[in-house]
DNA sequence: TTGAAAGCGCTACCAA
DNA sequence: TTGGTAGCGCTTTCAA
């Protein structure tokens, strides 16, 4: 199973060479005659050599790679996450590599130890169960950018949204379209879960409406959650119009628990969901949702890690994207193309 | 931010003592006096000392870490496959790390140069645009297993259901609850979809039933997939009565397809999924679907490819676990508990 | 139980 | 345009 475990000194031996040209060759420096270069890559070709990174990085203490930290790979909003990094990440020259935490501390601390023992130059947090002192203690010693799920602190960099805002413009939206009672579904596990929920407050407080905490649910972004909480809200004596869900599969659930009661959406409960991730479209009526520019997050995020991993000082920046609301079935009446 | 840059040069300065003795206490090894071991511990945790990993790597010509290839991470069966993989390596003190080709041909060498420059010492791969000889080529020379998704190879070991048998069983469940006219909506782009298709024209031969190739669609696991060409089926004159989809996200667009066109799931038509994942709890009905067991398909997965890493010799290997039929509502009527 | 030192594979400096 | 070589941080053998 082995490889032959060529090295360089091989190629340089078989090419006639020096070690330090067969350097120059893989590394495309200029100073090197064509014909040498074809020559030495030609025994590179035949005995199939590939350069050892580990020798490479450890002499140029740099591995132009990076580590995306998350609790699940599989949450929705990844995927394009994901490929904002990877585009930005790769124009510079950089690779992502990722691993899930699962929330589990050991797991955190084994893929922060990847920072730590040099083995990536930066980190990028998506969510984590590390406490706001802990990343700055990271923030102040590596490089590192938290993105969209974030905790507040002082030695990171911080790429979003404004989740206030963004549970404000649902609610008032709902407010708008006339509804008084209007309920949520949001999680405690998370800091911008709170955050909308701060901004579902201040609406409901600035249209005069009465804040009412039975109308607050807590759950753990799950479908199952949205199913049984929205279960829970139809318990209710007075009970809600509309409901703002903390994503979209939670939403998901709560319209197919309202049609299993024979309520209909949107007309007589209306659903708003968030993230616009696909499963906002698995679901009759669609979901109607607010839309984080999954893309553009990740891109910045990097951008911002590129900086902080070529400066020398510190330099912390918070930058915010703008969300938006898209208006689908599950608040609105829309014709239906078949 | 970058960090000091300790090495242990500076530990065993701070300590008095040498960096062999200063290597043995971060190796755990047992030849060194308490005393001593407490006094470098001490001083690696005053300094915040974290080791050099490709020092280590370089010098041990072994990374204790594997490297996950795949097309998408957020595909639904990855969680569970992921969390068998990392538990089985958990295990045995290795790393797992991933990252999502995205089909890119490009993408995806560039982590094989992960393989091939000693950053990992073994590779899993669910799905790629390998071609079974370049499979072939990596798997005689590094250690390398395919997991659930697979291409037909000589030189790699591979874990997977029998996905044939799994796509005959569904159809043959169909065809035992009465259904003559059945449709698949499968995929080319999938080795293990075209078994399942092997498995449905199987089933149709031997019941008697001829096989209709109109009722053979093909997309690529999307719910926009199932969505359309679920619509396609219904244009035909002679409708089927029952259809397979080639995995439950693919299912769930087909019973949102049939109830917007008015036709009763299971009553009308009845609907069979695949890899029961979340969203086949998704939808109303609930998808009945072929479960992998998905978990144990990526610890055996590892266990494996540790063999292989492990062994000299090559040692292929080919390994099929069992698959099972889950009923839900949308082949059966079944009471729905609230 | 400890230390000295060779060397893993590579890059990059200096000299030619 | 090329080669010689020091040294990145670590482990491990050998000797003490």
């Amino acid at each position: 199973m082995e490889s032959k475990n060529l090295t360089i000194q091989d190629v340089a031996k078989r090419a006639n060479v020096s070690v330090a040209t067969v350097s120059r060759v893989i590394n495309n420096s200029s100073l090197v005659r064509e014909a040498t270069r074809s020559k030495v890559l030609e025994v590179i070709e035949t005995l199939g050599y590939s350069p050892n990174f580990l020798g490479r990085d450890l002499r140029r203490d740099q591995t132009m790679r990076i580590l995306l930290l998350t609790p699940s790979l599989i949450w929705p909003i990844m995927l394009d996450l994901f490929r904002g990094i990877d585009d930005a990440a790769q124009r510079h020259g950089y690779s992502v590599i990722a691993a899930p935490t699962t929330n589990s501390k050991k797991k955190e601390q084994e893929l922060i130890a990847m920072l730590k023992n040099r083995f990536v130059d930066g980190l990028i947090v998506i969510g984590s169960t590390l406490s706001p002192q802990e990343l700055d203690d990271l923030g102040k010693q590596y490089s590192l950018v938290q993105c969209s799920e974030w905790k507040e602190t002082k030695y990171t960099s911080i790429v979003s949204i404004d989740d206030k805002k963004a549970g404000y413009d649902a609610i008032s939206y709902l407010i708008k379209s006339g509804h008084k009672r209007i309920a949520m579904i949001g999680s405690k596990n998370s800091g911008s879960a709170l955050l909308r929920l701060q901004g579902y407050q201040e609406a409901i407080a600035k249209a005069g409406l009465k804040f009412d905490e039975s109308l607050v649910k807590f759950g753990d972004f799950t479908y199952e959650d949205g199913l049984c909480l929205t279960k829970d809200l139809l318990k209710l004596e007075d009970k809600p119009t509309a409901i703002f869900c903390i994503n979209d599969v939670v939403a998901v659930g709560c319209v197919n628990a309202l049609k299993k009661n024979g309520i209909r959406v949107p007309d007589e409960v209306a659903v708003v969901g968030f993230d616009d991730t696909k499963e906002a479209l698995m679901s009759i009526p669609e979901i109607t949702t607010i839309a984080q520019p999954k893309y553009e997050l990740g891109y910045r995020t990097f951008e911002l890690l590129i900086n902080q991993m070529n400066q020398e000082g510190s330099n912390y920046q918070n930058i915010t994207l703008e969300h938006n609301l898209i208006l689908r079935g599950s608040t609105v009446n829309i014709d239906i193309k078949e």
